[in-house]
DNA sequence: TGTACATCAGTGAACGCGCGTTCACTGATGTAC
DNA sequence: TGTACATCAGTGAACGCGCGTTCACTGATGTAC
């Protein structure tokens, strides 16, 4: 992680830095996998710039941190988004799903910082970013809506909610992301076969007993 | 987290400190909820003690970690073992899952380091804490074959066997946990009713359609 | 019963390290006259 | 067109801190004679 040559900003075009420090906050979680990697100097260093000038552009650690957050939360709902196509409500929830457990595997230590890490957000900062209506949050309750409304759900579990069923399902498949996540190491059995078997087992309890 | 007072160990008693320390560094993870305030300083202090008595007793921070975890696995296997009695396997499974989640709840910071956390564990180790016969995973392999024995399971999901059933119901209850324990400022609703439904959810999507 | 001695649980001071952050500064860039 | 000057992106040195760990030590305890 040695510094490529730098050329200083002009003078007005001081966000060209703030936006690779960014990224490079961002790679350094990715290549260290490790929260505790990313240290201001760390991250200096990769821009190829001192430390004190990271403070020129954000105002603490946290804030960079947080702001790093902010771009995974993002690029996130991103993902699910574009495999939410039009169909059925089952269909569309089950693409969540495998896009959920796929991007954890893709990107697993934005994955843990998103969902696994204890993050000093104060409830207040979470909500905003979780639970806006363009956040995967939103999506999810967009589409656990639509399976309601659909009425081919258990009715003990259309009435408590959209929320209550997102839940649920969230769960369940940040359930097997997250421990394919932390714990690499496991011998697990086929992956896919584990997102395949989870993600259609949860659409059945879902799915009010044929009469 | 001041020191009590303290009298020396006898001669060959040296033991009671090693016990002491485990405890403190224990009670500290739980008191602070976080991996980094348990440090060898603060560990010593909460004994009462100055921080190189500690090297007498365990040869690094990390074997003393490690062995913190030991515990905490034990004790996790023994409040599973507790609630699972004599009857039909359905019945294990269900009330397996329930006391995961609660203790989960009651422990939250055991639960973070032993299911959440990146531990540096070789994947010998792991295995040995985790997959042996009176691990919780033991536990649960030992019921998911009771399950697949009864003949009630759809027959797809037999054949794949007890270590694929048993992931796909530990992903189901970790999921609930790990965001309980992860994300404890988001507006939860009802988490008795969200803990009933998954595991009766995942009981059924694991059953035989009825002929 | 009394004394000299070996044992060893625990101490006190210090090490080097990387961290977040502050501070006074430098010097290239753009602008005003 | 040329020069003096204000701006401000980025620097270099230093701060205090808590960390894991090492080292030579102290002094109460138990034992051997």
């Amino acid at each position: 992680m040695t510094a490529p040559p730098r050329t200083r900003s002009r003078r007005g075009e001081g966000d060209r830095l703030r936006e690779e420090i960014l990224l490079a906050a961002e790679s350094l979680l990715i290549e260290t996998a490790s929260q505790d990697a990313v240290s201001i100097r760390a991250v200096a260093e990769a821009v190829g710039v001192t430390a004190p000038s990271i403070y020129r552009h954000f105002v603490d650690k946290d804030m960079l941190l947080l702001e790093v957050c902010r771009h995974s939360f993002a690029r996130f709902a991103d993902a699910l988004g574009e495999v939410l196509h039009d169909g059925p409500p089952e269909d569309r929830l089950d693409a969540l799903g495998r896009a959920y457990v796929r991007y954890a595997l893709d990107f697993p230590e934005h994955y843990r910082i998103m969902f696994m890490a204890r993050f000093e957000l104060s409830a207040q900062e979470y909500a905003e970013e979780m639970v806006s209506d363009e956040s995967s949050f939103g999506l999810l309750l967009r589409v656990t809506s639509e399976l309601i409304d659909s009425g081919r759900l258990r009715p003990e579990l259309a009435t408590r909610g959209p929320l209550h069923v997102g839940i649920l399902f969230w769960s369940t498949v940040h359930g097997l992301a997250s421990l394919l996540v932390a714990k690499p190491g496991l011998p697990w059995p086929d992956r896919d076969l584990l997102v395949d078997d989870l993600v259609t087992g949860a659409l059945r309890s879902f799915r009010a007993d044929p009469a």
